[in-house]
DNA sequence: CTGAAAGCGCTTACAG
DNA sequence: CTGAAAGCGCTTACAG
């Protein structure tokens, strides 16, 4: 029991070997006590973390991670942290990582590819544990030199081309068919789409169920290709909406649905009597406007925790072949599209 | 100019003395060249730069940081990031963070004050450069921990008692004057209020802020505290417009809004002839419902960059002394507070 | 159960 | 302009 000053001063700058020093035992048995090994006497083990106490210690975890060669440390990497989808998904994934003991390091890129591919090298030189991205390039040669690293990845919401990622993936082909699908059981032949980027596979695919079914029930698909974004919905809405023929109105994601709601609103054209309307995506305001709307939803919270587990059970190695989760969309109708309320209509 | 094979094979797994190795020169060249400083000759400098891309080399960062004494990471600590509030300033912080060549590390405390408290001794262990935080609970003693370590730390949204920390806050005290204010103006006298949470500033100051001007003109105040969350303002909504003479509502945040919203449509209660809306907060949504709602705004995205700002000053050295920042709120008026509109009815 | 020592991969005075 | 060497703060065989 050493009657010493403090080796330093107890203002939490201490390190292992003050300690050490401070309890009378060796930096090893330091150590070995804050990980919670068990071969340590109870002794020593007590006057340690006496010590610990003592100098408000904490172990620097840049030292044991270089020691350890593992940061304990996931990485998220979304387009737009603003959109309530990868919001949700990101609270999802930070819990489940949290609860595993490990961080989650939010990357933003806002549909940049410069700035995705910029933040995937300093996760590389970052050495992550593993990352889980909705990539906003999917080309992106970064991602194939974080896997040559080892680091596992999951494509979430988006797919990436290679076929060492995991992907956890919503049937983004049948999102566009089912809601397609719905405007035409309500006898509507007219109906437009709002699609995403082409870029992204959220953006192709939704847009491929749309044009698909049309097509299957020989009618014109007509789509407007526009950026996620609230300003981009309502622009790409009023194009679709000049042709006045347009009766039902399809939209890829929930902040060009917002867009799009207010350009109809603008232009002042009833919902549903006027234009049919269906979104994507189900964010919490779907059944505040007026009318409620119609939308397909996707269950976010379960994807981002299945690709939370899907990469620790790469890093536990409990599995080294890529597994690719999809999962289904749901629709869920409101007033929005309610054509039988309006039976006189048709077409 | 060296014919070795690979020391190692280029997969990315590359290390600074298998740079050197392949160059040709040492260890300290390389980082010298890979740290920009000028003191290499061009011909060195050129093969380590042939030898870095031909091994994909990347510099391990934590190995950098313990030697260098900082992780260049800022740590955001808010309590709910599905809160479209925090998730603007989350993307806000993001960028200005990622401009300086820092990373951002998220921290989701979910009000929870255990989870806060076990995020501010990771961050300590992490040595983050910085931390912005909005407490879950302001009274945490690891916040002052954190700043005894000399890491700096701004306050977001809801102040804390330590004065060394910076602040970055609204005022809430008048955004609850002003909505209460403005629905008085309109001819209300029955005015009630949904609060939040009495453990945050912003819950008890916008209380507050009302209960003051309610006084002033002597009117009773009424209102019921609820977390700042969806569920919670659809309760407190309904306990509220039990008394029926209440004609007049303020919520304290956007998400509460959403639900008293949802309240006020499940009740049949028309705004704003039977009851007139304020909220506090603006999210993209105010004028997508029906009526559009009147709210109080606050410059969240300058907030979150000025928060910033202060951060890096403390870390530049520019400042010493601890600084509070204190932005105004702006009333919107909207559709759901305009009683004049209805000039037949008056309290 | 415990300690001395090597080593994780860098950076940076120091010396030339 | 360049290199040899110390050191950042830990963890972990190895030996006892």
């Amino acid at each position: 029991m050493s009657e010493n000053v403090f080796s330093q001063a107890p203002d939490g700058r201490a390190h292992i070997t003050d300690v050490a020093t401070h309890a009378g035992v060796s930096v090893a048995t330091v150590s070995r006590v804050l990980n919670g090994r068990p071969s340590v006497g109870s002794a020593s083990r007590e006057r340690v973390l006496r010590a610990v106490a003592e100098l408000n210690y904490r172990p620097n975890r840049l030292a044991r991670s270089l020691r350890r060669q593992s940061a304990e440390t996931v990485a998220m990497v979304v387009s737009d942290i603003e959109n309530p989808h990868f919001a949700e998904a990101v609270r999802a994934a930070e819990d489940a990582v949290y609860q595993r003991g490990y961080r989650l390091l939010l990357c933003n890129t806002d549909e940049d590819s410069g700035k995705q591919q910029t933040y995937l090298d300093v996760l590389a030189e970052e050495r992550v544990s593993g990352v889980i991205i909705a990539p906003s390039d999917p080309t992106d040669p970064g991602l194939g030199r974080l896997l040559d690293r080892g680091i596992p990845l999951v494509a979430f919401d988006r797919a990436i081309a290679d076929v060492r990622a995991d992907a956890v993936i919503g049937d983004n082909l049948d999102a566009g068919r089912a809601a397609t699908a719905h405007l035409l059981e309500q006898g509507h032949t007219n109906v437009a789409f709002v699609s995403g980027p082409a870029s992204t596979v959220t953006g192709r695919d939704r847009l491929a169920g749309y044009e698909d079914t049309m097509r299957r029930a020989n009618l014109a698909p007509r789509s407007v290709c526009a950026a996620f974004r609230i300003e981009d919905g309502a622009r790409a809405a009023r194009a679709l909406l000049d042709d006045h023929s347009t009766t039902g109105l399809i939209v890829a994601n929930n902040l060009m649905a917002a867009g799009a709601l207010r350009t109809l609103r603008a232009e002042g054209r009833k919902i549903p009597e006027d234009v049919a309307f269906v979104m994507i995506d189900e964010p919490f305001w779907v059944d505040l406007v007026e009318p409620p709307v119609t939308s397909i939803a996707q269950p976010i919270r379960v994807m981002a925790t299945s690709a939370v587990r899907l990469l620790f059970d790469r890093l536990n190695g409990l599995r080294t072949d890529s597994q690719r989760l999809s999962f289904q969309f749901e629709l869920h109708v409101r007033e929005s599209s309610q054509r039988s309320l309006f039976p006189g209509k048709t077409g």
